[in-house]
RNA sequence: GCAUGGGUAGCCAAAAUGGCAAAGGCGCCGGUCUUAGAAACCGGAGAUUGCGGGUUCGAAUCCCGCCCUGUGUACCA
């Protein structure tokens, strides 16, 4: 097909709209990327993180299911079953934000930010089942996030208690700890306070083990940044309870050093502990405002870096020393965290940092009862030396009465078995993980599936009457108070019990539910009956890759694996871990200029900002184009791209003027996938030259791509050794996950085609290696530029199917092929390169070493000097070592 | 502070177990084409691999010290 325009042929020039509409089009109507089980073919499970439909893509996006998608085609040109999903995240707080300023309904934002965000994706031709979409936000799906809900419910791993949550006055949200992570609000990043509030949670806690001891089966496939990430979340800690008796109670300690307990100086408690609310009425007033002091301060907000100093008063209880039945003061710390152990602990300064500054600043006495091994005896000898920090290392115990002279290791191994014996203690391992908190005040959530009924109590809703539908509106006030308190048509409601008139919970799930299982839905996505077929599930799962960025190392990534293991116990799947590998992408981030002299951000963007740079490209000054007499400085940084930072590269916009090919190769060849992308447009212009320089060639070749062989030219010989080469290199490059280096090596096979010369001056051999050059070329640039490599796909074997009609598969590499017939060898003396010399592959290293010997310029610089040895590395050198 | 990445031409980046003269792209310079420019095409220049030491026949790669930088995290007892 050929269309004439004056004197140019339409097709053979590259137009990428016009066929990316084209292939877009084909693939919708085949079918193309329809997933069915088969037993003929492996299965791939590619996953990318789910989008929230904030309204349009982001360049973080476009990263992200470029690298996905590359995969994908991958691995379906490898033969694989290549299972290839998305849905919506479409629960969350901005669609509520949008109603609270703009009045919009959060379900109709939502739904329209769908159909953009789908357009925009369907225009980067991705290719994906869209058949499997699932949407958060809708009745279909959050009905099961209710049924899971019960089912956690039914076993114990859901729950309600009143406790202090981390609260965002920002959000005026309830965040999870690991929401909280740093202090920090997750999504608005302000610092987070504590409010006392009754909150239904999952018992993450039930599978703390299980979290910890599964990474072995997932350490090969995910980056050992993450898993060291959860492993610090998770926090396990080996050490003992200690009871200290302080009058007729007992105050129980944790300790990973009960080895220093005979220099424990005091017993320090949270000001919230147990202790201090039952002897309230017998504190000093002293005590009792520092204790108040201490709660209001540790439920303020506090900074990142903010250093607390250490703060406290002696309560005047005293506590026994089980082991050296030693009478201690108790006092309270501001550095001891009720949430944390057992909310005491034993104050051993000499041996822990944060008791030693404690002492310090009280003057509390210092004991030293760990010795360095060979300071032993001198620490015998004296009472106590004075130490100018705490030895926190392990070491020989001393003035420990029996203990002494026992090693650390030993000491705790026998003072913890003593303890026990004797009732006062027990050996503990202790977490820092705690149960995820679910409950939000919010609208735009799933409703949680629980009743309150004056006769029953908490009552769970029937599994046939889910789902709990949400109402089509409520009133919003972001205020913190949940909107759906306020809809009685919505609360009100029989006890599924008693019949009797009851109120329905009117929190919301934390949207983290959606996405703890939203990768099982895609295998059975249309499933009313049950959130998924088991059977189907069992066989496409766990997920074979997934992709997305890391700042969900422990939320999500915590979370879904919590709730594989919860859904492996109630019989839905047959594996512990659900995602095999893991690859975390990098942020792609961009320059952005405010002013903050009012104390928040303003945002510029860059077209509004004049900027000076230095000679290495970096922002010198910056200051707001509009006002010129005056000019206004402006502070910049380079930070995670965004609309609302102003640094944001519309993607639909870049796919416009480049196409969907061109964008998507250079964000994959722009950088290292993991590595943090810092946007510069420049060189997406190479991305287009080089696609072009492709087309040019299939076209310019077409013809002359005549079949049959002759005599194997040099030139010819030289080609297939670069596309058997380049062959190796880019399957190695997509096993490995790597997504830059293949796009080099096939901009270099490009060079080595042009090096061919013209079609009409090539003999037929070298017509025969061009063609299958070109035919490599194009399939290994399936992955990152599908339309243009199905376009030209078709042109090479003359039918208008392409790759996935024709069902192509990626190139057989060829080793023999590969293989040069005669190799170069450099020859150095004394490690300087002085010549080289031309041998067969299979050439012995003594044969090396007598050509070597033999060059020309090596034989002078060798000439009178003793040879001391040589050094051959096969196929690639001869190093001669002369001395003299 | 602790942990963990990284520093290779003006910029982004590649180089298995140490082994050739350090890929590829952007930008730059020159040429072809054009009335001219742009685009496109062809060609070219540009790197003692952060600094200082060490090991080795041989170091971007290994070791030691220093400098700079990204990310995570912090009274976790």
């Amino acid at each position: 097909m050929t269309l004439d325009i004056g004197l140019i042929h339409m097709d053979e020039k590259y137009f990428a709209k016009k066929i990316e509409q084209k292939w877009q089009r084909k693939w919708a109507e085949s079918g193309a990327f329809h997933a069915e089980l088969t037993d003929d073919k492996p299965k791939f499970y590619a996953l990318e993180m789910l989008p929230y439909p904030s309204g349009n893509l982001h360049m973080g996006h476009v990263r992200n299911y470029s690298a996905g998608d590359a995969l994908a085609w991958y691995k379906r040109l490898k033969g694989y079953n290549v299972l290839h999903p998305i849905g919506w995240d479409s629960f969350g707080q901005p669609a509520e934000d949008a109603a609270v300023k703009r009045g919009v309904n959060p379900r109709t934002w939502t739904e329209e930010n769908i159909v953009t965000m789908r357009g925009q994706l369907e225009r980067m031709g991705l290719s994906y089942d869209w058949r499997r979409q699932m949407y958060a936000h809708r009745p279909d799906y959050y009905k099961w996030d209710q049924w899971f809900f019960l089912k956690m419910y039914e076993r114990g791993l859901a729950y309600k208690k009143k406790t202090q949550v981390n609260w965002c006055e920002t959000d005026q949200a309830t965040l999870s700890n690991e929401q909280a992570s740093g202090g920090l609000c997750w999504r608005c990043g302000n610092p987070v306070t504590k409010k006392d509030l009754e909150q239904w949670f999952f018992k993450t806690t039930a599978y703390t083990a299980e979290l910890l001891d599964d990474m072995a089966e997932i350490e090969s496939g995910w980056p050992a940044s993450v898993l060291k990430r959860q492993s610090d979340w998770i926090g396990r800690s080996e050490g003992a309870f200690v009871d200290f008796r302080s009058a007729d109670t007992l105050v129980r300690v944790f300790t990973t050093r009960i080895d220093t307990i005979y220099g424990a100086n005091a017993v320090v408690v949270a000001a919230e502990h147990p202790i201090i609310a039952a002897n309230r009425d017998s504190l000093s007033a002293d005590v009792i405002a520092k204790v108040d002091a201490i709660i209001a301060e540790n439920l303020k907000p506090k900074e990142r870096d903010e250093e607390v100093e250490k703060d406290g008063i002696d309560t005047g209880l005293k506590a026994v020393n089980p082991f050296s039945h030693e009478e201690i003061p108790i006092w309270v710390g501001n550095y001891v965290m009720m949430d944390y152990g057992t909310g005491a602990v034993m104050s051993v300064p000499a041996h822990d940092e944060r008791d030693f500054e404690f002492a310090k600043k009280f003057d509390l006495p210092i004991r030293q009862v760990i010795s360095e091994p060979h300071m032993e005896h001198a620490h015998h000898a004296m009472q106590a030396m004075a130490l100018e920090d705490a030895f926190t290392e392990y070491g020989v115990l001393v003035h420990s009465d029996y203990w002494n002279g026992k090693t650390s290791d030993i000491a705790k191994k026998e003072m913890t078995e003593f303890a026990e014996k004797h009732g006062f203690g027990e050996g503990a391992t202790t977490y820092r993980l705690r149960d995820w908190g679910i409950s939000r005040q919010r609208f735009w959530g799933s409703p949680i599936p629980m009743i309150y009924c004056d006769e029953c109590g908490v009552v769970p809703e029937k599994i046939e009457n889910l789902p709990v539908e949400l109402p089509e509106t409520a009133p919003f006030t972001g205020t913190g108070e949940s909107p759906l308190a306020k809809v009685p048509e919505f609360y009100e409601t029989n006890c599924p019990n008693c019949g009797k008139a009851a109120k329905r919970e009117t929190d919301t799930m934390d949207t983290f539910v959606d996405s703890s299982w939203y990768y099982y839905r895609y295998t059975d996505a249309q499933n009313s009956d049950a959130p998924f077929d088991t059977t189907i599930t069992n066989k496409w799962t766990p997920v074979d890759q997934y992709i997305g960025g890391d700042d969900h190392a422990v939320m999500h990534l915590i979370y879904a694996r919590f709730w594989t293991k919860a859904m492996r116990d109630m019989g839905l799947v047959n594996f512990d871990e659900p995602f095999r590998r893991l690859l975390t992408q990098g942020m792609v981030v961009g320059e952005t200029f405010f002013d903050d002299a009012s104390g928040k951000r303003v945002y510029y963007k860059s077209d509004e900002v004049n900027v000076e740079r230095d000679q290495k490209g970096r922002i010198s000054s910056a200051n707001l184009r509009s006002e010129i007499q005056n000019p206004k400085l402006l502070r910049y940084a380079i930070e995670r791209m965004s609309k609302s930072k102003g640094n944001g590269v519309d993607p639909d916009e870049m796919v416009e003027i480049y196409g969907a090919d061109a964008s998507r190769l250079f964000v994959m060849f722009a950088a290292p996938i993991e590595n943090e992308l810092v946007w510069n447009e420049a060189g997406i212009e190479g991305a287009v030259r080089f696609l072009q320089r492709v087309w040019r060639q299939v076209y310019k070749w077409k013809s002359a791509a005549a079949v049959g062989s002759s005599e194997e030219s040099s030139a010819a010989k030289k080609l297939r050794q670069k596309t058997h080469q380049t062959i190796k290199r880019v399957s190695d490059s997509f096993e490995e996950l790597q997504f830059n280096t293949p796009v080099a090596a096939l901009m270099e096979l490009s060079n080595a085609i042009g090096d061919v010369g013209e079609p009409e001056s090539a003999d037929t051999a070298t017509k025969a290696a061009v063609a299958e050059a070109l035919n490599a070329l194009v399939l290994m640039l399936t992955p990152f530029s599908p339309h243009v490599a199905e376009d030209l796909y078709s042109v090479l074997v003359g039918n208008e199917n392409g790759i996935v009609a024709n069902n192509a598969r990626f190139p057989e590499y060829n080793e023999d092929l590969a293989k040069a017939d005669e190799i170069e060898v450099a020859v150095q003396v004394n490690g300087k390169l002085r010549g080289r010399v031309f041998a067969s592959p299979d050439a012995t290293n003594s044969e090396l070493e007598s050509l070597a010997l033999a060059e020309e310029k090596v034989a002078e610089h060798t000439a009178g000097k003793d040879i001391v040895k040589v050094i051959v590395v096969p196929g690639r050198l001869v190093n001669v070592v002369v001395k003299g």
